[in-house]
DNA sequence: CTGAAAGCGCTAACAA
DNA sequence: TTGTTAGCGCTTTCAG
């Protein structure tokens, strides 16, 4: 009976070539695919050793050997043990997966948690090539943390805000919030509201401030008051209680704006329950246009977020830096489109 | 300028040997925390040298003297791209990331198209001490798959379905599917319904088969005639006309029984739509409670999935079968709880 | 209490 | 056309 505890045992090349009757010089040669000048009938009989003992190049040599680590390391900073529940999430992180994968990558995921930033895995050894980093808190944390991470000098690439002043070998890329809440702010200004109340988590995401900037821009000069109430968003019931108190206590606004979808959905759902009628009574407007929201009604206006895009191209912006030595671009902004809804 | 193409060099272990004035063994032991018998002030050194130099151990030097990589491999088979919208996998995949972290390990995430499994990173080489899996598809292409799989010779934990046969080495981790569909089942009596329409999505994932199995065994006793309709999950609006198509062709069921919280979630929409009422005209129930059904009114009468606990134990059998040698439990089967709700 | 040295599997420069 | 070899950074045994 073999001791499970010692790892399996695989076949190296030295076992190859010896199979094949060659030098392991030979066989790296055929594994990476490097086949000037060698004989067909060489070639061969090392690619049947190779399926003979069902060769696989092991990943630590290899990467001693290259310096290479053929990993990108996915950061995500979010207090909540539950950060893969946010779609904007679950989507962005599908992109990279698939497009790093895709390459010949391999995706390291890990939260970090903002209390103990170097508790990550990721963040303790050289485990990957580059970072993808997506980060909450305020801006001075962000700033901080991301110093911290710029001494692991490997080449960034942080979604979903502005470019970070005193970082080299970063590039940016993130959607346009600012446009979209700007969009939708327009949107809003058709029903003439005076008061409006805006939505929005608690922790602090740079993307949610930038949204919260682009609705101020437009509906503080229209002379729409814009209060806010940020409530918690873990299971939905503390951001439903929240705003049922809040609208219990005060005069009912005109329109409410949901900083992300879910929270949109809250409004809905509490105004509906307290009776009044959306969206003849009171507007409500989304953000992230993602399917779980799809068959409700009255559909959801919002603003489409390219998240799974933006995956993609941040994995394929990295991956570039890393094979080329330069990132091709460093501010990536993908514009959002507004989707009508009967909720506004 | 530094050349960007160039791998940023770091500090090793023998250039902090250096600095301190020791040997790299010495270092080694420091950095390990093995500090038996040795002097405060030579430990003192060492570590003033790591902190000076910013040490950080090579991962792929370590993984190479040590034949551990660290890292857990997650492989989850899903022909859809945007396989983490389920929620049910994203509370998994948060919960082996979780506690993967905390236990020095890193996640290497990666979906695998059922049409090329060859084509996963984590496949191709020796990337992980171990794997856990969540497999779709019928039972032979499972089986099938899973003995690709265990030609890594990789310890595995299997997600959401019953322990295959003719794999070692292997443990299950799953919700008692069965059970929570037999406990919805026998509430779902309680109607007195003559006629379900049971709601599947078009992937074949063995745990919504389990579901199945669950309500058959109950409500076809009963004399329930139990009929079934698959559709599309990906944007949901083929899961709604699939659905309205349906129920505009035949007689009206009693319940529609969502094998999913986002199917119940159209099922309740689209009897809306059509001016029925839930639950006075036709019940619905749903499958694996998350949040994002939380605010939605009637509440969906569902079943608690623990899927975030199933992460966690999934990843902690892992790595104590890694750091043992041999899995504590075999199979694990989490028992679920019935979420009443005002739909049924 | 500390150090010397072997060797994990691989790649690439160079030799034959 | 193929082989020899050095050495990537680390852990661990054993000698001092």
């Amino acid at each position: 009976m073999r001791d499970l505890s010692a790892p399996r045992k695989v076949a190296t090349l030295r076992e190859v070539a010896e199979a094949a009757g060659v030098s392991i010089a030979t066989v790296s040669k055929v594994v990476n695919g490097r086949f000037e000048g060698m004989t067909a009938s060489t070639r061969e009989r090392v690619e049947a050793a190779v399926r003979e003992l069902a060769y696989r190049p092991n990943r630590a040599g290899r990467s001693l050997r290259s310096a290479r680590q053929s990993r990108i390391g996915m950061l995500i900073v979010d207090p909540s043990p539950r950060f893969l529940v946010d779609p904007f999430i679950t989507n962005l992180v599908a992109g990279i997966s698939n497009e790093v994968s895709m390459r010949g990558y391999g995706l390291l995921l890990s939260r970090i948690d903002p209390e103990e930033p170097e508790s990550s895995y990721i963040v303790k050894g050289q485990e990957a090539d580059a970072l993808a980093v997506l980060l909450s808190g305020t801006a001075p944390e962000r700033e901080h943390l991301l110093a911290r991470l710029a001494e692991l000098r490997h080449p960034m690439v942080v979604f979903q805000q502005a470019m970070p002043g005193g970082v080299e070998d970063v590039c940016t890329v993130r959607q346009d919030d600012v446009g979209g809440a700007r969009q939708m702010a327009r949107r809003i200004l058709e029903r003439r509201p005076s008061r409006a109340l805006c939505l929005l988590p608690r922790q602090r995401w740079p993307a949610i401030e930038a949204r919260l900037q682009g609705f101020e821009e437009v509906l503080a000069p229209a002379g729409v008051t814009l209060s806010q109430l940020r409530c918690d968003e873990g299971d939905m019931e503390g951001a439903l209680d929240a705003l049922r108190e809040h609208l219990a206590a005060g005069p009912l606004p005109d329109v409410i704006i949901g900083t992300n979808d879910r929270l949109a959905v809250v409004a809905v759902e509490v105004l509906q329950a307290m009776g009044h009628k959306v969206p003849e009574d009171v507007g409500v407007s989304g953000f992230n246009a993602f399917p779980f929201t799809t068959p409700l009604r009255p559909r959801l206006a919002t603003v489409r977020s390219p998240a799974y895009r933006l995956g993609e191209l941040g994995a394929r912006l990295l991956i570039e830096r890393i094979e080329q030595g330069a990132f091709a671009t460093r501010e990536t902004v993908v514009p959002v489109e507004l989707v009508e809804g009967e909720s506004l």
